[in-house]
RNA sequence: CUGCCCGUAGCUCAACCGGAUAGAGCAACGGCCUUCUAAGCCGUAGGUUAGGGGUUCGAUUCCCUUCGGGCAGGCCA
């Protein structure tokens, strides 16, 4: 069976402490700390030196003499209190990349498939989108590219709010727009804000507002039609964001809350019959101990309110049964913000409970955190509006639009254009997924614009550099072995067989930033490499073994920017 | 009041189930374009990981505590 790199170190490794007497002890390794170390390093040795009251350093001997890395390491040594430092062969190393060129996976091995179903993007279709939801459309897409790439069955799930009493003023005021030959549905944002200032200062418009409320929720055709067309509209906004940004979502991907409408009597009728919904107050509510209130008690779960209504949470179970009953889901991932993580913890605990959700299905909140301004609050504009998306999109594409006329004056427009949309929108979305999506972070033009350092035009141009040398190839020996002589030719072969790794991480963590980081080392090792080693200057085999590594980390950046879905270039 | 997340270099961020001397980018300073694109490379400087205590051979990481920031907690999502 094919492994990553880790996969297989660890697993002869443990293989090793379990012939050394210590079966079952984790081996755990990882990348070297430091060069000096070598490559990778077992650090298990310790931890199990200690449950079984053994000299570290005495149990490392015996491991070290049952570790099987012939033809896999050049250098297997014992140092500090018993870490096991394992140095690769070159020889490995050109073997690895032979074959990662030769694998349309660039050898990453396929696995146990799953069907996942990812919660992402989501936005609230009432109004434009805005820069709060950058996080979850992008973290949520990279995701859904990462895990499609490694052999699972993805299913994108965009729960869009679609429903609700703002879309009774909507549709009524989408009326009077058309009548009044004024359909400014160019902006959302402006539409909804003269919808509301009617709402409030007209009291027979709140009437017919209130009552299309009414009508729309109780299946009228008009209504009904109207509202779906508004839909239809902002929806095309959101598609038009999500094309320049090169979010693969569509509209079948689209299940939002009405989706669920019908089944919302249904959840709560079972909810009441196993016994877990009560009424309190008038309303239909869930008491899970596991959560207490401020009283200490349990903790009220409401899923009907006083009026009849539903809320987030009766439709959230409902889309749960069906991602469970009709999608088949193994594993779901809510890409949505950490400030709904008790409401996430009390659906997947409500939905165990209730049978909705068997022990075999893994429940996730991909939490991140808000984004701030430089004063740390929550970001706004100066005036206190939120930024809207297209307008974040835009500025990024000036800027590096700007940029590149002034590296490239020569250059015709149509091609600058192109160029600095893909700069633009890569730094964006590069500066966004490569931070740890945990904490909130720090939203500001100049770093999130910066197109220098630790950015995905940094990525960028290392693809341009080698698809420039390739221009300047006229034949060569494709077939020709790799061979590791300088450092530099080393260390990025090294860098290179590191990429199943890091798409393992990715989604075992749900983190796309290992992935950016992983791009971000593979680059820098290249930039090195370039560097240090002359391609085209050089000769015969040589020549033809560094090609060869030329072609595989342009083959490397180019799938994984494609997986953080970043636009690659030849020129730049 | 209760719970969750966070606090790392001047700024923005990393650090892979606890590993060896905590790493990058930006900003600062000094070098490198008659040699494959200088959106680059090399170097210098920058740290009591908010403070204190504990567990451990070993703590940015785990536990306790104080301070500071963010968020959530019965009819919003």
């Amino acid at each position: 069976m094919k492994q990553t790199l880790i996969e297989l170190l660890d697993s002869r490794v443990r293989a090793a402490l379990d012939a050394a007497g210590c079966a079952g002890a984790p081996a755990v390794v990882a990348p070297a700390g430091r060069p000096e170390f070598g490559d990778y390093q077992a650090n298990g040795v310790m931890g199990a030196a200690k449950a079984r009251k053994m000299n570290p350093r005495a149990l490392a001997e015996q491991v070290i003499t049952h570790l099987d890395l012939a033809g896999i390491a050049s250098k297997v040594e014992i140092a500090g209190p018993g870490f096991i430092n394992i140095t690769l062969a070159p020889e490995y190393l050109a073997s690895l990349a032979t074959d990662a060129l030769a694998d349309a996976r660039l050898g990453v091995p396929q696995i146990a498939a799953q069907r996942v179903v990812i919660d992402y993007s989501g936005p609230n279709l009432a109004k434009e989108m805005h820069v709060g939801h950058l996080r979850s459309t992008i973290i949520g897409d990279a995701l859904a590219r990462v895990l499609r790439f490694l052999g699972h069955t993805v299913i994108a799930q965009n729960h869009v709010g679609d429903w609700g009493t703002q879309f009774g003023m909507l549709t009524a005021y989408l009326i009077e727009a058309e009548q009044g030959g004024d359909v400014a549905l160019s902006d959302l944002e402006d539409f909804y804000r003269r919808a509301k200032q009617r709402f409030d200062e007209d009291a027979a418009f709140a009437d017919t507002a209130r009552e299309y409320v009414v009508k729309l929720q109780g299946g009228d055709a008009q209504v009904n039609a109207l509202w779906r067309k508004f839909l239809d509209i902002s929806l095309h906004h959101c598609e038009a964001v999500y094309e320049r940004l090169g979010v693969a979502l569509r509209r079948e991907d689209v299940r939002g809350e009405s989706f669920y409408n019908d089944d919302l009597p249904v959840v709560v009728a079972d909810l009441q019959e196993k016994g877990l919904a009560v009424e309190s107050d008038g309303a239909q509510v869930v008491f899970l101990d596991e959560f207490k209130n401020k009283e200490g008690e349990a903790q009220a779960y409401i899923v009907r309110k006083q009026d009849g209504g539903y809320l987030y949470a009766t439709s959230d179970l409902a889309a749960i049964r069906y991602r469970i009953g009709t999608l088949h889901a193994d594993r779901i991932l809510y890409v949505v913000d950490a400030r709904q993580a008790l409401h996430f913890q009390q659906l997947f605990t409500l939905s165990r409970k209730a049978g909705f959700v068997s022990e075999a299905t893994k429940l996730e909140h991909v939490g991140f955190g808000v984004m701030l301004g430089d004063d740390g609050k929550p970001f706004k504009t100066r005036s206190g509006t939120t930024v809207k998306l297209v307008d974040l999109l835009q500025e990024a594409e000036e800027r590096a639009f700007a940029l590149v006329s002034e590296k490239n004056a020569e250059m015709a427009e149509a091609e600058r254009k192109t160029i600095s949309q893909a700069v633009g929108i890569g730094a964006v979305k590069y500066a966004d997924l490569s931070k740890n999506r945990s904490s909130d972070y720090v939203f500001s033009w100049d770093t999130m614009l910066s197109f220098e350092g630790n950015t995905a035009p940094y990525l960028q141009y290392a693809y341009t550099r080698i698809q420039s040398v390739f221009r300047k190839v006229d034949s060569w020996n494709e077939a020709a072995p790799i061979t590791l002589t300088e450092a530099a030719e080393r260390t990025l072969a090294l860098e290179l067989a590191r990429f199943s790794d890091a798409l393992n991480a990715v989604s075992r963590e749900t983190a796309p930033h290992f992935l950016c980081s992983y791009l971000y080392d593979l680059a820098t090792q290249f930039m090195r490499f370039y560097e240090a080693c002359p391609v085209l200057k050089s000769e015969g085999a040589l020549r033809d073994s560094r090609l060869r590594l030329c072609q595989l980390t342009a083959r490397t950046l180019k799938t994984g920017l494609d997986l953080l879905g970043i636009n690659i270039l030849e020129v730049m």
